[in-house]
DNA sequence: TAAATAGGACCGTTTATGGA
DNA sequence: TCCATAAACGGTCCTATTTA
């Protein structure tokens, strides 16, 4: 790879005119930077992924092992949907918490004889088997060999509720204390997540004793995988419920509501599904600098330790004592809860070939080996420095004046008329130049699209903010905010109004269904999604707007 | 020290594209 | 023609850095 860019650049500098040859020459560099991050990248991939294979090795019958991440919110569907359903939707947020563990002996027993018989009847079996043993080699031996797991998801459902470490904490406080309830020997957990703010914060992090103190059942770690790389179960989980929604919804059936949903997905195998509601009580704010550069976090009763990558190195440590933790966790009310508990699934392989089972294999392998085979030639293994691959961030650099109102200049067009690309932008940047012919901007100030999309997405925020009067509420989700974006001022202030009435209305339906409510929460809840769902209908919403534009 | 700014990651919808 | 997948876009949430 080295000889191939160094071609290059040998060809670039046989360019007779400088400016061309000192742009293509930044561009080369930047190309050759954005290849060695992906190899980083890839490394990285890998290397974390053994972070889950070693721990699901060494799972007991005291510990189970989670993986948890947000679905893709559920946009409300009617069986037959007038034009004006589609209007004021509002998505509904479903957690997925897929959880493994060890599976008793009566039954691993039987699993075994089953597997072993199966494995031998298949040739490609076999090579799978031998192929995973050859991978895993360098990993260390299981406690058993041939330890079969059983599985089960938990699925949380809101109708309202907010993403963050806070909401996270609600959830696994309520399922750790359900899976307690269903086995008291459970003692610990490990914990797998994607890097979404709201599982990778100080938050979440560090509120592992609150957590233990609640519930019982101590968080022995949290691991994160690299970007793009929790692909898991949670996905392939979440694609078969909405499989069984879908189905739902064509026998003559509505999913708008969590307590639908539920219905609707309940009758998935090996899914403990909740129609859920949180009440937000607790308002304290927990920081940990550094926090973004923790992957792997290990948690024992002396102190937190952390590492930037999976056992490299000894890690650092925080004392407890140092560390300040959320005095509480927000309950989560249950809405709907299913009287049985379903039943766990048990995997038809072993540990043996867990990886694909549980994850995507994983797709670098091949990568891997070359790696390998690059670092036993001694010419590369020079080169390469070390940390090479670890994670490195960009630092924030402030656009000069010049490249701000350039930016403002062209957002401003885009208001009035066409809007701009942000990749077109970015290449006009690159080859305007001034009346004189020099280039209007040094390759120094030339920007990324990424650049110029966020800069355009703040400008567009602070646009809104200045036309919506501070007493207004926010703008719900994108259908507003895109019509703010394109349509006129008068337009935007309507909409404003008359989001606010249906507020009103709504803040109102509450108020009477709660001095109607029954003394229990849940079913006050309940009652309250009811009104929503009978009293305001489509017809109050278009009556309101109707004497908006009279 | 608080506010503003820059960047990154994820999610959901829409649209384009390619293969069966 | 259908289906799966990827890209683009807008939105939310979070952290780190810079500036007033």
């Amino acid at each position: 790879m080295n000889e191939t860019f160094s071609a290059i650049e040998i060809c670039i500098n046989k360019i007779g005119d400088s400016a061309l040859r000192e742009r293509l020459s930044h561009r080369l560099q930047h190309h050759v930077r954005i290849i060695i991050e992906w190899k980083a990248h890839q490394l990285r991939l890998a290397h974390q992924y053994y972070a889950r294979t070693e721990l699901l090795q060494q799972l007991d019958e005291e510990t189970v092992f989670l993986y948890i991440d947000w679905a893709m919110k559920w946009l409300p569907v009617r069986y037959r949907e007038a034009q004006r359903d589609f209007f004021a939707k509002r998505d509904l947020l479903w957690h997925v918490s897929y959880v493994i563990r060890k599976a008793p002996i009566d039954q691993s027993s039987q699993l075994v004889s089953q597997s072993s018989s199966f494995s031998q009847s298949t040739t490609s079996q076999q090579s799978d088997v031998s192929k995973s043993e050859q991978l895993s080699s360098s990993s260390p031996s299981p406690p058993s060999s041939r330890t079969p797991y059983q599985h089960k998801t938990f699925v949380h459902v809101f109708d309202q509720c907010v993403q963050n470490g806070k909401t996270v904490l609600s959830i696994l406080r309520y399922m750790i204390l359900r899976l307690k309830e269903e086995f008291p020997g459970i003692k610990y957990a490990h914990i797998r997540a994607d890097n979404a703010g709201c599982y990778h914060g100080a938050e979440t992090l560090l509120s592992t004793s609150t957590l233990y103190k609640e519930t019982g059942i101590w968080i022995k770690s949290m691991d994160f995988c690299d970007p793009q790389g929790g692909k898991g179960p949670c996905d392939r989980m979440a694609a078969v419920i909405k499989c069984q929604i879908r189905s739902f919804i064509n026998q003559k059936n509505n999913c708008t509501t969590a307590v639908e949903f539920y219905k609707a997905a309940s009758s998935t195998k090996g899914l403990e599904i909740h129609a859920c509601a949180i009440d937000v009580q607790n308002v304290q704010k927990i920081e940990w600098p550094g926090v973004s550069n923790f992957h792997n976090i290990e948690y024992t009763s002396n102190e937190v330790r952390v590492w930037r990558s999976w056992k490299i190195g000894e890690g650092k440590p925080f004392k407890w004592s140092k560390i300040s933790a959320l005095k509480s966790i927000n309950v989560l009310n249950s809405i709907f809860t299913p009287n049985q508990k379903s039943l766990w699934i048990l995997e038809s392989k072993t540990n043996e070939s867990l990886e694909s089972v549980h994850d995507q294999p994983l797709p670098s392998l091949p990568f891997q080996f070359h790696v390998l085979k690059h670092a036993s030639q001694k010419t590369s293994t020079t080169q390469l420095k070390q940390q090479w691959a670890a994670l490195t961030k960009k630092p924030a650099i402030q656009f000069s004046d010049k490249q701000k109102k350039y930016l403002t200049d062209k957002s401003e067009q885009g208001v009035q008329g066409m809007k701009w690309d942000p990749q077109a932008v970015a290449l006009e940047i690159k080859v305007r130049s001034s009346s004189t012919g020099t280039p209007l901007f040094d390759h120094h100030e030339w920007l990324t699209d990424t650049q110029i999309k966020g800069f355009s997405g703040r400008l567009a925020a602070a646009r809104r903010k200045r036309q919506s009067p501070p007493s207004a509420t926010k703008p719900q989700r994108s259908s507003a905010s895109q019509l703010s974006q394109s349509d006129s001022d008068e337009e935007s202030e309507e909409l404003d109004t008359t989001v606010l009435d249906v507020d009103e209305i709504i803040s109102r339906v509450a108020d009477q269904s709660a001095s109607k409510a029954v003394l229990h929460p849940t079913t006050a809840s309940t009652n309250i999604q009811q009104h929503k769902k009978t009293d305001i209908s489509m017809d109050d919403i278009q009556s309101v707007v109707k004497r908006q534009h009279k």
